[in-house]
DNA sequence: CGAAAATACGAGCGACCGCTCGTAAAAGTC
DNA sequence: GACTTTTACGAGCGGTCGCTCGTATTTTCG
């Protein structure tokens, strides 16, 4: 009951490579399962094996994306200190690494833009949560709004990022840091 | 030659109607050619007498509300005090204008989210001349670049703001200005 | 009126997609 | 080695989609 599940599970792994590389390329609505499956070395039924459809793939694979992603943002948001930074610090602490996980992982922002909101809602309560202790006399709804549209700003520009080479990426994430500061920095009772 | 065409164009606008209600409904990918025919009232057949595949339906439907886009907006942009306008009035005079077109025109974030940038260069170009009359001195890479990313974070936000009803609307497109305002009010060499 | 052009119809073609299922080879268990 | 379980295969089913085409009706024009 061992060895075998070991391959099981190298194989669930293989298969969210694929996918992922193929969302990346195609988007999620034009990637066939059985592209994946090939993609991954398996014909279709073995895909089918493992997962019951093409939803379930992608939502493993956000899954897995938001382990990764909340990994990767662990020193961002665990540090208290985070209180009393001066924002643009805060800003680049969130944003570098979210950029880099973007840039490792192309293809992790079509499970954002064409689906649900798989990734958003984890990132943006955790965003929410840091505005919450910067601002405690920050009205509930307030702090919400600001997080979500935070987090819609980061997805907005993210693409372009990625997609951007290198000199001109630094530019845009420049770009980036300059507008959630921007917008952040501004009292909300405007 | 004349009576002929005028039902003809009659049909196209008919076809196009349908196709607005069918893309903010379904989005684009999803919207079946078929569909949009029946919505419009005729078959497949005659949909296609009029327009040689589904991509010339959405890029003639762009080009119409582009158009109308521009009507909407020419106030915001023609004047020439646009110049001296503080920043919060200028953003208030453009995106004021961009929420009730895009609330009346619900569907047409489609044609921007889930295809090319067929409305977005439109835009795009007349923020940047915007922009370079404002901040003369300012290269011509920075005045795209800023110009890029606040049609993106507008895109970015639109969709949250037609969706929510209407106190909540007010609230959000009051965030998009705060955005905006403390987006462009930073000066660029940060 | 009669010919030509424009408009209209809708069954259905070919292609693709998500997914199934019958079958069979490996791997684990006793 | 016999039996069960897990893994693997791939042809193909049912369905949808973009689009075509043969045909019929309506309008224009001489």
């Amino acid at each position: 009951m061992v060895k075998r599940q070991a391959r099981g599970r190298q194989r669930i792994a293989e298969i969210l490579d694929a996918a992922l590389v193929q969302f990346a390329e195609t988007g999620y609505d034009k990637t066939s399962t059985n592209a994946i499956a090939a993609r991954a070395g398996m014909s279709p039924g073995s895909l089918y094996q493992y997962f019951p459809n093409k939803e379930a793939i992608a939502d493993a694979l956000s899954q897995r994306l938001l382990d990764e992603l909340r990994e990767a943002h662990a020193t961002a948001f665990d540090d208290t200190a985070v209180t009393e930074l001066p924002l643009p610090d805060l800003v680049s602490r969130v944003v570098d690494p979210l950029v880099f996980f973007h840039v490792a992982n192309p293809g992790a922002k079509v499970l954002i833009g064409e689906r649900g909101q798989p990734l958003h809602t984890g990132v943006t309560d955790r965003v929410a949560a840091l505005l919450r202790a910067r601002s405690p006399e920050l009205p509930d709804d307030d702090v919400r709004r600001s997080s979500t549209v935070a987090v819609q700003i980061v997805a907005a520009l993210m693409g372009g990022i990625v997609a951007a080479p290198e000199p001109e990426r630094a530019a845009l994430v420049h770009e980036l840091k300059r507008a959630l500061t921007g917008y952040l920095g501004t009292p909300a009772g405007l």
